[in-house]
DNA sequence: TGACAATTATGACGATCGTCGTAAAATGTC
DNA sequence: GACATTTTACGACGATCGTCATAATTGTCA
């Protein structure tokens, strides 16, 4: 497992940075800042990458239009979010927030195929009590 | 249907105490303290309850040993952080968080039957694009 | 009724967050 | 080289969060 289960606080707008970072790679402030573009100043973008730097959740490139990447997968992120989420409203049940995700939200027909292996999946792994 | 309670932003201590009500129904102070007891002092409780009911998250009774109770439903507020998380971690698309909660956690038969009803459900609905 | 206990009010403090301005420094352009 | 533009550094400010101490109020009962 990973031993990374140390409480990595992420803040909203950086999961917001983060995001960017995971879908383009690799970006530049100036870009990163297009990017989320529109309502949001520069030197905030610039501050946000920074502290996201500083805790170790994205690195920068030495040269001179310094590159930031995530440093984090996305994977990680989420399962961590997720989990606290899992935690702190369903007391740890998973089944109410499924539920919600497939209730709420229109699903293709892919998706239900999908969400169909999984739980074949999950079921030859049902724990023996 | 429900107006969505837009921008209420949750934090991490106050969906602590959310889940505390949402189980307990009404507690009084001293009750939500041992809840979440232990290494948590009486009055950061107090504070903590204090700002989520100035929020209107959750309710004081006017008599004496006052009784807080949640304002919100915790299938709400579950609805909302989700759906924050899912657009903020996986663009939106539900099907790497179900995997997630599927793979990642050991189920039961029963959960794997509920979840299979959930699915079976939803494929009704799907979407006629 | 006075002492002790439970409850509630008030205010404080440091950390983090979200927001940005200012301005120095590096780089690009004639 | 001089000027324009881009990139960085630095720091600031108000809001929220997490934590709690202390004081005031109310309830209990000997």
């Amino acid at each position: 497992m990973s031993a990374k289960r140390k409480g990595r606080r992420v803040s909203a707008g950086e999961l917001e940075i983060l995001e960017v970072l995971w879908r383009h790679g690799e970006v530049t402030l100036s870009v990163a800042h297009r990017a989320l573009g529109r309502d949001i100043g520069y030197t905030t973008v610039q501050t946000r990458l920074n502290r996201l730097v500083h805790k170790g959740l994205a690195r920068r490139s030495a040269d001179r239009p310094a590159r930031y990447a995530a440093a984090v997968s996305q994977r990680e992120i989420s399962a961590g979010q997720l989990d606290l989420l899992l935690e702190r409203v369903s007391g740890g049940s998973i089944v109410p927030l499924v539920a919600h995700l497939v209730e709420d939200h229109s699903l293709s027909v892919e998706e239900i195929e999908q969400l169909k292996r999984l739980i074949d999946k999950a079921e030859k792994n049902v724990e023996p009590r």
